[in-house]
DNA sequence: ATATCCACTTGCAAAATGAAAGAGGATTTG
DNA sequence: CAAATCCTCTTTCATTTTGCAAGTGGATAT
């Protein structure tokens, strides 16, 4: 029934997590962030889940003061805003690599094909370095524009 | 801009796992069940976040059609119920246990001691072996009083 | 036989969400 | 230079979800 001494602080570190995680719509816009590339708002408001514009400027404002954000104008249209991840968000990755696995394994209607889920795990380093150099590169686009 | 070729099957497998995690209560009775050896209604229902108890019933709902719990009736005591976690519910594990090295670096106030993090990059397989054997172990010492 | 335990359900007030319209500044267009 | 448009939000209001408290009903303990 109690699985020994762990039980005095195993409840924090996932009750902290779930405080981000544990949010819809906070957990698509850092997939949008980490993996699809989109860093502004009007880029988080056309994602087809169709988040509404006053959640989606709520869940900006809290990923923001979570540090998992750095927002920005945009250097090549200052009405614009850029939202860049933050080293803390880029930690993610992992976990949420993990979980694209456990859904391709256990969703029969995914699109990602078999062969990510074989990949990160013969070499989740590489994997992950991957990711990250995108991450890099897009904002390296966007903020290398600015001389 | 845009991430080459990903885009276009990236989005899927983070929306089904935004389904069941990006729920506070469901992530948190993922916790409870995978980690803290918490089995019945009044296990999680007594749990330090305080749920609510229609939120917790129509919540065990969810996650027994999405397959995650497993509900039987407790052999200790038949007018018990006992939801067992699911190979798709520990499946998760490595997902959660990901989830718990980030918040471990990033919660300044986490309980977790810093050899929880250092052991799971050294050696997950390790690490997740031991929790399956947990989590065995409960569920053993309830079925196995069946008989 | 009565009280208690246990897994829920119900009712209701408060809070969060979603849809739609608008505000206000920067930028483009004519 | 003026008008239209783009873009990031804000506001309003109806609907949904949540949280709290009390209640239900069957099994179990006394």
């Amino acid at each position: 029934m109690k699985p020994a001494q762990i039980t005095q602080w195993y409840g924090c570190p996932t009750r902290y997590a779930a405080g981000i995680f544990g949010d819809k719509w906070c957990f698509l816009i850092l997939r949008d962030v980490l993996l699809l590339g989109r860093r502004t708002y009007s880029d988080f408001l056309n994602a087809p889940e169709g988040i509404s514009t006053n959640i989606l400027a709520n869940r900006l404002a809290k990923l923001e003061e979570a540090k998992m954000l750095d927002r920005q104008t945009d250097p090549r249209k200052a009405s614009r805003v850029c939202y860049f991840p933050t080293r803390k968000a880029r930690d993610v990755l992992p976990a949420l690599l993990s979980m694209m696995v456990w859904s391709t394994l256990y969703d029969e209607g995914t699109e990602a094909p078999a062969s990510f889920a074989e990949a990160y795990r013969s070499d989740p380093n590489k994997t992950l370095a991957w990711y990250e150099a995108e991450i890099d590169r897009v904002d390296a686009e966007i903020l290398g524009s600015a001389r």
